[in-house]
DNA sequence: CTGTGTGCAAACTCTTTGCATAAGT
DNA sequence: ACTTATGCAAAGAGTTTGCACACAG
């Protein structure tokens, strides 16, 4: 399955999204795009980061995370009250939530739609459309 | 249209939930269901009830709103990081969010279907299914 | 060199907790 | 009376900010 991110190299990725290549940023997105597919706090990112001797403080994974997300390179996804998750599939789709862990997992929007959505308020428009299916033991 | 726990007299229902109906929570369910559904925060019920000279601390207004919540009269919805929002509504139902305003709104549930979840892990089952359509200004 | 990014610590917001007082049954 | 709820202030979690120093172009 090709990434997109994937394809170029990440201080491109980065230029082009008129942020300078730092050794922060390169760091992190390489933790962040080279696996695939992940659903990350700011915390989890920065714990990732020391482990991976990376150099790096909470506060600049925060600013990075925004960067990147307003820069269009990560989508934020709402859960529950504090915790913030940033998602690096940006296209649409949708969310499994377990409750237990706090895990987020992608639900393909192959087959995926939602029908019957009422008409809008005069002078709205849709922005993104957010779907969490949480799920529990049995 | 019903409301249902327009029905019974407030401090019947708190009973039935198994809360002692005090000066505090009888005002702040009032407040809540009086008058039909609504999406507040803590912060926004706490002012709401000091203007209406119901005496009642923050923190009290906050283990009420989840005293509600786990006895099935109110329910949770995440919105984005931080700010918890509670509905009065707890029937099976989506939201829009007006982006400018930080204002929820219910969606009825009557022609809005999703189709096409894929098949659910192993031991799993869903617990809810949240949908947020989010609206801006054109 | 020049301007942007980073680190740190402190500030901030929202929420929860501990303990003495007050109120419900 | 006995037990549970409340109020307050203080603590806690997650996140943001201000400013001096460091680094990329």
């Amino acid at each position: 399955m090709s990434h997109g991110l994937f394809d170029k190299n990440i201080p491109d990725v980065l230029r082009d999204a008129g942020l300078r290549p730092t050794r922060q940023r390169v760091s992190l997105a390489e933790l962040l795009f080279a696996k695939g597919d992940r659903h990350l706090t700011a915390e989890r990112l920065h714990e990732e980061a020391l482990s991976n001797d990376v150099q790096v403080s909470l506060a600049t994974v925060y600013n990075t995370l925004h960067q990147f997300t307003e820069a269009g390179l990560l989508r934020e996804v709402a859960v529950e009250g504090s915790k913030t998750y940033f998602d690096t599939n940006t296209s649409n789709h949708y969310h499994f939530f377990f409750e237990p862990e706090g895990v987020l997992k992608d639900i393909p929007t192959d087959n995926l739609t939602i029908q019957g959505l009422p008409e809008l308020p005069e002078g709205m428009e849709v922005s993104q459309v957010d779907v969490l299916v949480r799920l529990v033991e049995k």
